[in-house]
Order: structure tokens, then sequence, then C-alpha cells
DNA sequence: CTTGACGGCTAATTGCAATTAGCCTATAAT
DNA sequence: ATTATAGGCTAATTGCAATTAGCCGTCAAG
């Protein structure tokens, strides 16, 4: 990995770890192993520095989008494969999409950086919003729905599903970021979130 | 208010709005319409003023522990009341512990520098989970137990059906917090989360 | 009525961290 | 071979924001 690039990493890293404001430039060039004035061959200014993170996490997220996906692909051909979904199977969409939100480690450090720095900009709270409430509701409403309509599934209000599908996951993966050592406990409790999903919604309720 | 209580108030709305590191100790004295300087015949720096915000916060709680129950007294006593709760109550219960949340000035603002500031300490990320993940669970966990055990509601795992209950809230609250202009849209999926909460849990599933 | 502490002000001072200046080496293109 | 560029370094410089110094008016207690 070349110079710039390592910086963006490190910068990250320590942004995600202590805030943007409580990060020195220096401390950043002595983790790419250089010195502070050099930095500013590579970046105009430590903000930029931020900039250029936001901007490269933007792209990682158009790449990435549907790296949730089983297929990969889209949504339609998702529900396909979704139609004969059994529950284990659907246990193993919930862990995979709570296990990639939690270790991939751009994500995470990212996540927190966010999590920090999004009172600070009216940008980034919206980013915050979008990549962790909009989006994934939307998405997995939309395969929800799918899958409500191939009978996999069973609700009179999808939206609501989808929010108790998501909203523990969510909470779970909050506690994770604060306290790894809890990693563990979060990954029983979520188990045992999926199979009573499972057991409400895995046919009709009232 | 005495200026030395007007300097907490300040200091903790634009801690809130823009964290620690980029308030200016000038502009808390401006919101209080004092000069910087002045500041110091009541708290001998800006950190000092950080830490007796956490120590009031950690008073309020203590004082305010129990304002989200029914009695406002003791669990055992709540429970008591619960046992002929109606869907109505119930779902009333969740939109007041919402609300609480929500439009408590103190508890917002509190929340949302903890939001902010929880990484820069160890401390602050636990007393976070403990605010936000640990007390409501399990105390909100307790109730529930009780309910259960009077045949209010049914479940085979309370734990999570207090998961279920919580984490939307919790979710929602995170979604007021960074826009309040959603705060209508939010209350609504609030209140069809605890209308399906009830159908699911007010009676027996498998 | 005077004194001392309380709380405010203006004008330094301090200190730190971002940034700039200016130099040096290596390497790759002409 | 020469030279321009990329990227590193040390040594300033700058600028800002926290804090300190030192002064002043008010007012309550003696």
């Amino acid at each position: 990995m070349d110079t710039k690039h390592r910086i963006l990493d490190e910068a990250l890293t320590l942004f995600s770890e202590k805030g943007y404001a409580n990060v020195f430039v220096g401390d950043i060039a002595e983790r790419v192993g250089i010195k502070a004035p050099s930095l500013y061959k590579h970046y105009k200014s430590k903000q930029a520095i931020f900039e250029a993170i936001i901007e490269e996490m933007n792209e990682r997220f158009v790449k990435e989008a549907g790296a949730l996906n089983i297929s990969g692909t889209d949504p339609t051909t998702d529900a396909g494969i979704y139609k004969g979904i059994s529950e284990e199977q659907m246990i193993e969409l919930g862990k995979n999409l709570f296990l990639y939100y939690l270790h991939d480690d751009y994500t995470k450090r990212f996540r927190k950086m966010l999590t920090i720095e999004q009172f600070h900009d009216k940008e980034l709270a919206a980013v915050y919003m979008k990549n962790y409430y909009d989006d994934p509701l939307s998405y997995q409403g939309m395969l929800f729905g799918l899958m409500v309509a191939s009978g996999v599934l069973s609700t009179d209000n999808v939206q609501v599903m989808t929010l108790h599908f998501y909203a523990p996951i969510y909470l779970l993966l909050t506690v994770c970021d604060r306290d790894p050592s809890r990693e563990e406990e979060c990954l029983k409790l979520l188990d045992a979130h999926l199979r009573q999903f499972d057991k409400i919604y895995g046919r009709s309720i009232g």
C-alpha cells in the first residue's frame, strides 16, 4: 500500500478511536512511519485527510452494495432464492448481516468514526442515517416484502416486521462496538432473537 | 439559576451539539453572558466543567430512577399494577418510555453528548451502555418477567421479548436525535411497533 | 465605615498543534 | 548525464484557544 493510502488507513483508525479533534497530524504520521510535515506532501490539510476518508468510504459503499445479498447481485434474484429459505438459512442471513457489520474492518472503523463525528456536520448525520437506518430497513424491507408475497413469511405490516428484525441487530452491534468483550454474549442473544423472529413471522400471526 | 449552574447548563447544550473539543470556553461564557476568564471564578478548567456535568447527571439519574415506572416507586408495586394492564396501557407505557427519553431536556442533551464523547473515555462508554442498554433491558425485563408470571404476557424467553420491545424504541430514538424533523414518522412507527408487540406477546406464541 | 470575598473585566501569557519554508536524496524521464 | 519530481526531514512560523494576572465594583458581616 502506498504512503498516500496508508495515511488514510491510519487516520481512519485513529479518528475512530479518539475522534477527529483528539488526533494530531503527528500521531497519524508516526503510525505511517514519517514525520508530520511530510503528510503535507500528500494532503493539503488535516481536514483534507478527513474528507478523503469520507470520499473513499462512499466509493466502497457503492462497490460493496449488495455484499450482504446472498447472490451478491440484485434483490430480485435474491428474492427467488429466499422463496425456499429454511429457518437455519434465515438465522444465517441475520448472523451474516451482523458479522459483516461487526468485523469488516473498514466498515467498523468508519461506523465508529461516524458515531463520534456525526454531530459536527449535518451531512455526516445524514450519511449515518442512510447507512444504518434507511438503507438497511428499505433493502431488508423489500426482501421481506417479496418473502411475504411468496409465503415464506407472514405479517400484515412488513415495515414493522423489518424493524423487529433489524433493530435488535443494530442495538447489539452498538454494544459490541463499545465493548468488544461482550461479543460472545451478543452473538448468543442475536441467535435467540433470530430464532424467535422466525417463530413469530415464519408463519401466520394474528 | 445562579451563574455556576448556568455554566453547566449552557456547556451541556454546546457539548451535545458540537462535542467537547469543538466548544471553546468563550462560547460557553458568551451564552452565559460573561467573558471567558470569568468562568474560571467558578470552575478550575474546561475539563472541570465537563466533569461537573457528568457528576450532576449521575445525581439526576439516581434521583430520577423510577421516573419511568407507573408507580414511581418500586418495581414490585409496578408489577401489581401491570397485572391488569390493557393493550392501550401497554402501548402508553412504551410511548412514555420513548417520549421521556426523547423530550426530557437534560436527558436528551446528555445522551447526545455521551454519544459523541463515549470513545474518548472507557468510563463514558460504560455509562452509555449502562444507561441505554443494561439498565433498560434489565428493568423492563424484570417487569416483563412478572407480567409473564401473572399471565399478561406470554413467551418462553423473556430476555428476547424485552429486546424485541426495547430495541426498536432505541433505534427510533437515535433517528430522532439525529433528525428531529422525523419525529412524527418515528412516533407512527413506534405506535405500530407497540401494537404489533402486543399482538405477538399479548397471548401465547409457539 | 471598612474590609474581605465574590464575581466580573481587560490585557497578557502560554502552550500546543497545524502548517510552511527550505533543504536534501533518489529515481525516472529526456 | 542532467534534471525535474516525488517524497522525506528539520527548523521555523502561525494562530488560536486555554488559562493566568491583576484590577475593579458591590455588598454583607463585623
